[in-house]
DNA sequence: TACCAGGTCCTCG
DNA sequence: CGAGGACATGGT
């Protein structure tokens, strides 16, 4: 099965997911359902979501952007110049909140100094430099970056978390491969859309918590033992 | 009870 | 580099 043979079996069983989920109107959308442009504020918020998501399940962290949110603090001024202490309570959910306290308000900070705030200033640099600035911030680690440059900037860079690493293993039998090499994988094998991207890593992470899971069988998986084969 | 969850950093070899 | 530990809550 190819990549996209893969990603077409995975849309037409689990449908579109239409990530990332963001809040809209006031609350989570569980999926984000209208592809208009997302506003700054979302953008924003789909960066600290990214940062929060690190190894938690992500209902832990619409608890923790609720709680945000509630305070009126989601925005990167305010974070920026919050408290550690505060912020850690609010995100309390989330776990590792002491780490993460740091890493949002690291990040925003950042964003507050050299980009007055504003994300869309930040992601109209070119992919490559986008990435390692990225990168260099304390917090943010390749996964992160990918989701921050393809869910919030919508540039195509394919997004590569555990789930998609157990995916290539299980039925390859190849060795463990690096993020880069996943990466360069998938890319290599895919045509270079953002859409493309968001959906199939979407698709991916519904895959591997129905499916595809620590222990899994993929004796009642719809793919069948071949679901990598020939990928 | 124990394990897992949309990782990253730091410290050693 | 790559392995191993620390970080922490909430769901099953």
């Amino acid at each position: 099965m190819k990549p996209l043979e893969l990603y077409n079996a995975l849309l037409q069983k689990y449908k579109k997911q239409n990530w990332w989920p963001v809040t809209d109107s006031g609350k989570i959308a569980p999926a984000y359902k209208h592809r208009e442009k997302l506003s700054e504020k979302q953008k924003f918020e789909i960066c600290i979501g990214a940062i929060l998501t690190q190894n938690t399940a992500w209902k832990n962290i619409e608890k923790a952007i609720v709680n945000l949110n509630k305070a009126k603090i989601l925005e990167c001024e305010k974070i920026s110049h919050a408290k550690q202490e505060k912020l850690a309570q609010l995100i309390r959910p989330s776990g590792y909140y002491n780490q993460k306290a740091k890493k949002i308000r690291n990040f925003s900070a950042y964003l507050e100094k050299n980009y007055s705030c504003r994300t869309e200033n930040l992601f109209s640099k070119p992919v490559q430099e986008l990435r390692s600035e990225l990168l260099s911030l304390n917090g943010i680690g390749n996964e992160t970056a990918d989701s921050i440059i393809l869910y919030a900037a919508g540039k195509p860079v394919f997004v590569i978390d555990a789930y998609t690493k157990r995916l290539l293993q299980r039925g390859f039998g190849k060795k463990q491969m690096s993020y880069e090499e996943a990466q360069a994988f998938f890319e290599s094998q895919l045509p270079k859309d953002a859409e493309l991207f968001k959906e199939f890593h979407a698709l991916i992470v519904e895959h591997s918590k129905q499916y595809c899971k620590k222990h899994a069988g993929c004796e009642e998986c719809f793919l069948g033992k071949n679901c990598a084969k020939d990928m």
